[in-house]
DNA sequence: GAGTATAGAGAACGACCGTTCTCCGATCAA
DNA sequence: TTGATCGGAGAACGGTCGTTCTCTATACTC
């Protein structure tokens, strides 16, 4: 096992964690044991947990917006993609919200610099997604209004995104 | 210092520490120092952390709601209230979000059943705010998108709150 | 084949957590 | 005043955390 493989196998095993459970709430035993990687070389790639906790957030930041990206690029209705693409994420097996806001209410202030980079760059992409930066503003309250609601709900439940979509559509 | 009294200043310290800085990462003994309550007497009144960490949500959940009830009952536009009240909110020195999302996000699965009864509670408020439970359904994913959004905003910023209430507006 | 660098496995370390215990001074009934 | 009860202050306990160290086996250099 080459390095590369050793820190793939790491960040897999930090995100699912993470995600799952929280970052305070995971040691890096767990994480060890989950990716099989040794100790000493965990350390070795990633000097310290701040450093293993910024690169899952980064990792995760580009998957998120470059799957989003994908999904409007050649979209007839790209508007109508973001929310189907988000009814989507809502359904998958262990959605728990947005890493990033659960980042930042967990680690507070000392979160990562990522995380508000993360909301900036959606808030980028979608502005290219409406067509202007004030239609941005609003689809970006929807998006996370939709996140937020789809993630305390009981079981799998795309109807905030669908919700959501509607919302969008009246936006004129 | 009644038994009373202790209560009120241990939740008092524990509603300030576990929202400023998140529930994990604040210790039974900050607590303590904060609140001025010896520890023995600390652990009479909440057997153990969790207890403590249950009955600083409900607080909140109690304060939360009222305000916002009182904010939207008489008014001549109950649904501009909320947002309004949202405003003031946002620009309370020390907003950080919504606590019970932030909770969420930490804790997982294991957070306090107060967390999902308040956002019932705020989408059954928002029902009789808009009128029907449909409108309940989006008002909230405004209302938590733009709570999420304030919550990653560098400064105080009302701005969301009012980017929603536009949203609002194009109801119907 | 001898000597050296490297990596894995996991024990060890210091710090801190939630929780309990010990001690001691204050209070109050008789 | 004495003796019993209580509450406060903080030390102590067991456990876990992030991080480092030790030991050993292996691989590579000459």
């Amino acid at each position: 096992m080459d390095d590369e493989e050793a820190r793939t196998r790491l960040l897999d095993a930090a995100e699912e964690l993470f995600y799952a459970e929280g970052i305070q709430a995971v040691g890096m035993d767990r994480i060890r044991t989950a990716s099989g990687v040794p100790l000493k070389r965990l350390y070795r790639l990633f000097p310290a947990k701040d450093a293993l906790v910024a690169a899952y957030l980064e990792r995760r930041d580009r998957r998120w917006l470059d799957s989003l990206r994908a999904a409007t690029a050649g979209a007839a209705d790209p508007v109508g993609a973001v929310f189907d693409w988000l009814a989507a994420w809502f359904t998958e097996p262990g959605f728990r919200g947005c890493a990033f806001l659960n980042a930042a209410g967990e680690l507070g202030p000392g979160a990562p610099a990522v995380v508000r980079r993360h909301k900036a760059a959606l808030r980028d992409l979608l502005a290219e997604v409406g067509g202007s930066a004030e239609r941005a503003e609003h689809l970006l309250i929807l998006v996370e209004g939709a996140t937020a609601v789809a993630s305390l709900s009981p079981g799998p439940d795309p109807a905030p995104a669908h919700r959501a979509r509607e919302l969008a559509g009246r936006l004129g």
